[in-house]
DNA sequence: CGCCCGCATTAGACGGAGTCTAAAGTCACA
DNA sequence: TGTGACTTTAGACTCCGTCTAATGCGGGCG
């Protein structure tokens, strides 16, 4: 994702110390932050920068397909900067952790037409639920 | 869910009139409402009926297994009332349309060992997304 | 190089969804 | 029927996210 700026500005992006900061703070580890996480650490690095800006910015890098939103629990959103290879997400149900998945097999092969209802079927998200080995020790 | 109620009676819940129309309005249909939608048929069948009765009935009918709360799209959860037979979900990413599907195979078993990272694994979601066939031909 | 237009940023108001609280009501057992 | 614990209620509150209108600034043009 190091070169997420050279194409960013390559489709006409107007760049920003804010807009950098945001992509920095996503680049690298594999993470999955919440707006909110994304902000705190852009502030540490630029302190004026606002949570409309950051929001602003990662609905723009979403939308370009530089980053994905996942919604593994039901409060807030988390952005994925592994936006490049698919995966799926295995979650602990107590802390909350997320890791990378990559189970075998497509799961859209399994879904047969007669469970189609005339529906184009074009993406599938899998959510692996369970404990981790932190929360099992404890 | 005719027996709901009884199985409700005999786990010790005080039968009220709210609780009764909270579960006739989940009863029968197969639906995937969200708290507010509920709310307003629980209101036709009991106009004193609060909002936060439902919020508490709904959770508590989860808690008992007998209702599943669903995240297919980033906004409200919804009561899906078919807590009796697993499935999944296929969702129309242009109307929020949402079947009960039943793919084949177990994508449990499609996660190796070596992708649970020491987590006991116990439940997986999986999300079919696609167009459906009203919105296909609009 | 410096101007200037239009895009980007900002603070804060606003909205939807859900939770919490404290006061009032009611179920059900004795 | 009385009683006490359990339920319900309205509305305040929180969290997450969006919107707005005023200000700032990037960068192409002259
Ligand atoms: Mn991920
Ligand atoms: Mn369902
Ligand atoms: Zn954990
Ligand atoms: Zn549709």
């Amino acid at each position: 994702m190091s070169d997420l700026l050279e194409r960013l500005r390559g489709r006409g992006w107007r760049m920003t110390a804010q807009r950098r900061v945001v992509a920095e703070v996503l680049d690298g580890e594999h993470v999955h932050l919440t707006a909110d996480e994304v902000h705190a650490r852009a502030v540490a690095k630029l302190p004026e920068i606002s949570r409309a800006t950051v929001y602003n910015t990662l609905g723009e890098l979403v939308s370009l397909g530089e980053v994905l939103e996942v919604a593994t629990d039901k409060r807030a959103k988390r952005y994925d900067p592994n936006a490049h290879r698919p995966h799926h997400h295995l979650v602990c149900a107590h802390c909350g952790a997320i890791k990378d998945v990559h189970p075998s097999g497509n799961p859209l092969a399994d879904l047969p037409d007669s469970e189609r209802f005339g529906f184009t079927v074009s993406d599938v998200e899998v959510t692996y639920r369970g404990v981790c080995p932190n929360c099992a020790s404890a």
